[in-house]
DNA sequence: CAGTTTGTTCAAAAAAACTTGAACAAACTG
DNA sequence: CAGTTTGTTCAAGTTTTTTTGAACAAACTG
């Protein structure tokens, strides 16, 4: 145990344990992701990432959070799927490292793409499977209730429809007003 | 079993079971509930009562959605709490009965106020449990990061904060489209 | 090639969320 | 008041989701 053997080991890259700022972002990201439905660890490892400037690799990930590799392999996939985290490849190494995405420009597009696009297209398929029903339907008034049933449930969809693209835009208004965190 | 037996029995105010497109309508909510994050049962209900001109009494929705007393009671309790549904009263008749309310603008309000409006409160006392920490902060570097990631953290929560009433007003717009749904 | 390092997969375990139903409360009814 | 009807609560059971870790694949290294 040298002087320096607390802060520093190989490389002091990623130090060996948070800040105690550092626990309340991740603890922050972990409820925030949670009420929008994702897991926990996406939270717990996104939150990581949002804090450090240098990029970190998957077992630094893990033996900073306490997760294991499987929870840290799947989580920072999502990630990256979700557009929230990049991989960059340090020169010599063959390590894979990951970055966070600071916009929240991108952070809301990565999502709405992921997550609503696609029910919005089941959506779309519900309606036609239901007109098809009620086009079958053989009880007058049923059949009547069910077709303004179905045109209210257009309607609905038409508007989320509308909605999505004004979302993006706004998020995406003075993104910049974040000082250093804008594209 | 006479000729009626099947479409009426007591009263044919509720019918004993499901159209076939009502069913398709409950498994639409079921799946959509689920999307935001709301508990399935909620969806049943709500897509229940969506499909029904008249209002449905507790007892009503047990027996048609084949859920427990439980289940249809709390999910009645937070339907109402989310303004989905509202209660009213026959004249006579000591039950409760539900209907559903079928304006977006005001299913979107409600839900925005019960999930959306709680967690951006929540973030506020965050951000000043984390601006309490960095300022007992130690590490010279660790704290100016940590002072950056508070300061994107502040944007992003007030880029949020607008965000909500023009979702409202957005969709609140041309609600009417649908014929027979608007207010 | 035998040995590392890096990362993915997936069956089983653990945790979280949801549902059930019996016990209870409240308000009426004869 | 004893008996109904209507509705709520919550501990226990069920289902679903998430996490774990050991086995496996892939790419490099000497």
């Amino acid at each position: 145990m040298t002087a320096y053997s607390i802060s520093s080991r190989k490389q002091d890259s990623a130090t060996e344990e948070l800040a105690e700022w550092e626990v309340a972002v991740v603890d922050l990201f972990l409820n925030a992701v949670q009420s929008v439905g994702l897991p926990k660890s996406l939270g717990q490892i996104y939150g990581l990432l949002f804090c450090r400037d240098q990029p970190l690799a998957m077992d630094e990930v893990m033996k900073l959070l306490g997760i294991s590799k499987g929870s840290a392999s799947q989580g920072l996939r999502s990630l990256r799927q979700l557009g929230a985290v990049s991989s960059v490849y340090a020169p010599g190494d063959r390590k894979e490292r990951f970055l966070a995405e600071i916009r929240l420009r991108k952070l809301v597009a990565g999502f709405l793409k992921e997550q609503a696009d696609p029910h919005m297209e089941k959506g779309v398929s519900r309606l036609e499977n239901l007109r098809k029903l009620l086009s079958a339907e053989e009880g007058e008034e049923s059949k009547k209730r069910g077709v303004r049933r179905e045109e209210i449930l257009s309607g609905w969809h038409r508007q989320m429809s509308r909605l999505l693209p004004w979302v993006k835009m706004i998020v995406g208004k003075s993104d910049r007003l974040a000082k250093k965190s804008s594209e």
